[in-house]
DNA sequence: TCTGTTGTTCCATTACTTGGAACTTAATTT
DNA sequence: AAATTAAGTTCCAAGTAATGGAACAACAGA
């Protein structure tokens, strides 16, 4: 199988857990509590076997069963997922620098990884409110619109990054949006030439940011950090300046992971 | 070794599932990343095996396999959980009665279930500095020590409370933390009675906090709501006080879930 | 280079998953 | 209230995937 293609409806060769990974990722995705039948129908197993799955999944805490019979996702997940937070050495490496340019600029700053086509969200320092966790950390955004993701897409070799283009199937959020991989691509190559990109309000309306990559030397870890923020407040003229401070922050958190996990990688 | 439910080796129903789940539990319970033998020498399995259940977890991006062979929790623990948290009902209901309680106090409060042994907090709202997710949310922690656990504990019929009980392990984490279910049983029943339930620095030195039960009508979900701060602030007189908005505030929460759920649970 | 350690692959045996069908329970209609 | 349909659960023979011992490969230290 290839490195990181991950592709959709993909048979991966991981026997059960796959069959049953498919069937958390139904229940987690749904907008709403599923009933035993809304997932027969979208899994399309036979009634005992499916039957047997969900009942492990519950038993294992992975799911939830109500009163009513409707399937959610389980709180053993948060309890994995805390622990899997706390302790990622990228995001607790990255951590102190996120709040220097918080502070700095005032905006919101974000860190994420790519994994797979998505931009999963490790972290992020906002200025007045207080955050909602899980409001924006932990979750999935397409690496084609957004800065992060974009970021991290020019880190991939040539080869690997066409692989990947080629697989999207894109979806438009704004008129901004890209919506072919030929611009999208010609794009990739200006910021891996550059060393910085921008979201031009690609993914939501109104949100503009400016976006560094950070790689590990064993390309283990590639992802990246940005300054996010209302179009209004945040010109094209201001984010190109913010450019710099963000290309230093990533720099620096580049050198925090080489220190801490050794020079080799 | 195990944090404080979850006993040793038990053997689940679950199959294929439940011994991949005791994987997972080693990997993210651990303190730092582990080597393939170290967790070899903790699963007691034969090494064929074991290395095709976490090349299968890894696969799956439930484990993370770094250059150096080290193992650690994946980040689609976190897409998982960013879904499971943001649509979770109870928490929804109970977020706008949490902010009220906030303002009302200026402490910081939270929101509990229990899950077998142990309290996995769902939110919790602070005043001043933003919240650093995932510090509490999500996590773990013993019932016989947090002023929630007790208190959710209060909602047990008289049976289960004893078999929990006798299935506890009691670790001292101050010298305020109960050590024998005899005193910790008192008084739970005395909480029965009145409602609420103190934790009087038992889990944490200097943390005080006041509890109040909640719980749906079908005992589907047993939890409750706490005022947490520092004891210098936090007077025991003080704390008596407070008894009572946080017990409306739960009122609040279970009229809010009657009304939602529908009245039969 | 040798040697012990760590990690990976292979394959016959075993055990678990599979899926059809029968069964029970709940909801809807007459 | 009885009949009818749908929804959910249990059962078991057959097939498939997991198991685990052993052989193999990669690596580190002496």
């Amino acid at each position: 199988m290839n490195s990181n293609g991950e592709s959709t409806a993909q048979t991966r060769e991981t026997g059960t857990l796959g069959k049953l990974m498919v069937l958390l990722d139904l229940v987690t995705h749904a907008d709403a509590p599923l009933r035993f039948t809304d997932i027969l129908a979208l899994a399309g197993q036979p009634r005992g076997t499916l039957h047997r799955q969900l009942t492990h999944l519950v038993e294992e805490g992975l799911l939830e069963l109500d009163g009513d019979g409707r399937y959610a996702p389980g709180l053993r997940l948060l309890d994995f997922a805390a622990r899997s937070w706390a302790r990622n050495e990228f995001r607790l490496i990255a951590e102190p620098h996120l709040r220097d340019l918080q502070q700095a600029t005032g905006e919101t700053v974000h860190l994420g990884v790519l994994r797979g086509q998505s931009i999963i969200y490790l972290d992020k320092v906002e200025g007045r409110q207080p955050v909602r966790m899980y409001s924006q950390i932990g979750n999935a955004s397409p690496c084609y619109c957004t800065g992060v993701g974009k970021a991290a897409l020019s880190l991939l070799p040539a080869e690997s990054l066409v692989d990947l283009l080629a697989g999207l199937s894109f979806t438009s959020f704004t008129a901004s949006t890209h919506v072919s991989a030929k611009t999208l691509l010609a794009e990739i190559r200006e910021i891996a030439d550059q060393g910085y990109a921008f979201d031009r309000e690609e993914h939501e309306a109104g949100i503009r940011c400016v976006a560094a990559p950070i790689w590990s030397e064993d390309r283990t870890f590639m992802g990246g950090i940005s300054i996010t923020g209302p179009a209004y407040r945040l010109s094209m003229e201001l984010l190109h300046q913010w450019s710099v401070p963000v290309q230093l922050a990533a720099a620096s958190i580049m050198e925090g992971m080489r220190v801490r996990l050794g020079p080799r990688r």
